[in-house]
DNA sequence: CCTACCGATCGGTAGG
DNA sequence: CCTACCGATCGGTAGG
C-alpha cells in the first residue's frame, strides 16, 4: 500500500465515523502519523480526498455489476446485481458507506461526474428488472418503483451489514435476494410443487 | 409558528441540504433575518437544534406507529406501519432526512437517547412480521432479515420520495406496501381466485 | 435582539 | 516530510 492509499483508507475510516466536515485534515494526519500539514505532500486538498475515496467505491460498484452475465434472464441478472451490491457493502464498508453517504458533500464539478456514475449503476438494476418482467420471470411490476425498492434495500445496508455477523455473507445475500425477487413477484420454491396445494 | 419553531425549521432545511457540521450558526441566523448572535436569545447551542429537529421527527415516527391497531392481524399491521412511514417521510422531509442522515453526530447522551427511541420504533414492526409469520399471513422468513429489509427499503425512501412525484402518495405506498409484504411471503391478488391457474 | 468580541480551529501555503 | 505561519471562520459569550 502506498502512502497516498494509506491516507484515502485512514480518511476513509474517520469520514465514515464521523462524516467529512467533522474530520479535520489533522484528524487524519494524526492517523497516519504525520504532522498536520504533511498531508499535502501527498494530496491537493481535502475533497480531493472525498473525491477519490468515492469514486473507489463506485469503481467498485460498477466492476461487480459488470461481471454479471448479460446473457441471463432478467431475474437472474437482478439476482446477481443484488450478490454483488452486498458484497461490495461488506467487503468496502468504508468507501462503501462514504460514497453513499458523503457524497453530497462534493463540489459541483465531482458530483456531477457521481451522479453519471451511479445512473449509470442504476440502468443496470432497471434493465434486469424490465427484462425479467417482460420475460415473466418477474411479475407484472411497477419497473420504476420496483427499481427504487430494490436499490432503497440495497443502499441502506452499510448501516447494519457487519462483516462478521450471523450469517455468512453469500447466505444473508441469498436470502435478501430471494425476499427482494419475491417482492417483484418472482416466485421461488423451486423444491416445491406449485401444484401441491391445489388438491 | 414561534419564533423558535421557525429557528428549527429553517435549520432543519439547512441541515438537510448541506448537513449540519457544514451548516453554520450565521447561515441558520441569516435564513431567519437575524444577527449572527442573535440565535443565542431563542436557542442554547447548535447541537440542541439538531437534538430538537430528531426528536421532533422521532416523535412522528413513532405517534405514526402508535396508531396502528393492535388487534389487527401481523399482516395488516406491517402494512399499515409501511404506509404510516412513507406518509411521514413525505410530510416531515427534512426533519425525516435530518434524523435519519444525521442523527449520529449528537454527542453521546442525545445520541443514547435516539437509539432508544429507534429501537421502539423498529421493535413494531418486528413485532408485526413475527405476528405475520406465526399467523401465516407472512411467509416463514427469518425475522430479523425481514425486519432489516423492510426498514432498508423504508429508511432510504428520503432520497427519492417526492410530495410532488408521479405517483400520488398513497397509491406509491399501497404499492410499496404491497411489494414489501410479497418480499416476506404473503399472498395478495386478492381479486384472483388462487385455484385459477390449477386447472 | 444587536454590537463587539473571544479563543479555538479550520484548510491550506511558504520555505526549506 | 517538518516548522512556522496565514486569513477565515467557527460556536459561543458579555453587556446592554
Amino acid at each position: 500500500m502506498t502512502r497516498r492509499q494509506e491516507i484515502l483508507s485512514a480518511a476513509g475510516d474517520l469520514f465514515r465515523k464521523q462524516g467529512y466536515h467533522a474530520t479535520s485534515m489533522r484528524d487524519i494526519a494524526r492517523s497516519v502519523d504525520l504532522g498536520g500539514s504533511s498531508l499535502y505532500a501527498h494530496i491537493r486538498s481535502k475533497e480531493e480526498l472525498l473525491a477519490d475515496i468515492v469514486n473507489e467505491a463506485a469503481d467498485a460498484f460498477l466492476a461487480a455489476a459488470a461481471t454479471v452475465d448479460p446473457g441471463l434472464p432478467g431475474a437472474n441478472r437482478l439476482r446477481a446485481l443484488v450478490h454483488g451490491h452486498v458484497r461490495v457493502v461488506a467487503e468496502h464498508l468504508p468507501y462503501a458507506t462514504v460514497f453513499l453517504h458523503e457524497w453530497t458533500r462534493l463540489g459541483a464539478v465531482e458530483r456531477a461526474a457521481i451522479v453519471t456514475r451511479r445512473d449509470q449503476y442504476q440502468r443496470h438494476f432497471r434493465a434486469a428488472i424490465e427484462d425479467g418482467i417482460r420475460e415473466g420471470g418477474l411479475g407484472a411490476v411497477d419497473a420504476s418503483l420496483a427499481t427504487l425498492l430494490v436499490l432503497s434495500a440495497l443502499n441502506w445496508t452499510y448501516q447494519w451489514l457487519d462483516p462478521r455477523g450471523r450469517f455468512d455473507l453469500d447466505t444473508l445475500a441469498e436470502h435478501y435476494a430471494d425476499m427482494l425477487l419475491r417482492a417483484l413477484g418472482a416466485v421461488l420454491d423451486a423444491g416445491k410443487d406449485p401444484n401441491e396445494q391445489c388438491e
